[in-house]
DNA sequence: CCTTGACTTAGAGCGTGCTCCAAGCCTTAG
DNA sequence: CTAAGGCTTGGAGCACGCTCTAAGTCAAGG
């Protein structure tokens, strides 16, 4: 029987500066979001940050949020819940869902503006409006 | 011959209550729009704002563009070409083309941000990431 | 040993886009 | 005449989301 090999146990970490490379938030706003509460990170002997790959994800989905424009204040509430444990999860879901509906209908009328746009610039010759 | 009546020649205006109304654009911010001369509307003797049609129309599309996200400054640099006359109808459609991209851009991203969403949603009993 | 450079913190500062305030003027109703 | 209500102005204030500063720590390279 061939030896199953050890389980990765020591995870690989990043600094701030490799987090923020990686998800495109900057080192500024990531010690920001820990300041917060959206983040929770662990520290070196030295007392820099370390973020896990589990930490990385959530930065990734923090700025999902964000490019959604969800506003920092209901993130916060989300991340409660997550803290919360698993007796919140119907609630979590039901702010995703609530977000996504808003940032659908968000959408909507972005791509109605767009297209009253696209009609002016159409038929440009026309000086300012509708 | 039937006689063509007279065209209207008083145009119907609006106050600024009534705009705000219409538009959504609120009262406080068409004088705003007004001050940083995205807007330059008549006075009644009384001194009170009097909005033609063709100002309602222009206010209406400045809430499409700010719908759209387009700042304020650029919002001032389209009406400013708009004001130095036909000459600069290739500089105006050109910055309309402009935007009108970067919106599609921010609609595409947006779309990946809801859709990424849309899967945590789907298979919900993550707790927190990608 | 010293420098370089990335990191730490608390806290101040900033850009955007309104939003509100205070004081005052007009108009209309009672 | 008076009071209410909507308007005017310049300027201050505000919410949001970072962004930057200052002062200091720490690790590695020359």
């Amino acid at each position: 029987m061939v030896a199953v090999s050890t389980i990765a146990i020591e995870e690989q970490t990043f600094t701030i500066a490799e987090v923020a490379e990686k998800t495109g938030v900057s080192a500024h706003a990531l010690r920001y979001y820990e300041r917060i509460g959206l983040l929770e990170v662990g520290r070196q002997a030295s007392g820099h940050r370390r973020f896990t790959g589990h930490d990385v994800d959530r930065v990734v989905f923090i700025g999902r949020l964000r490019a959604t424009a969800m506003p920092i204040r209901e993130i916060q509430r989300y991340f409660a819940l997550v803290a919360g444990g698993p007796g919140t999860e119907d609630e979590r879901l039901a702010l995703l869902q609530a977000h996504h509906a808003t940032v659908r209908a968000q959408l909507r009328d972005l791509e109605a503006a767009l297209d009253a746009i696209e009609h002016k610039i159409a038929r440009y010759g026309g000086s300012c409006s509708p």
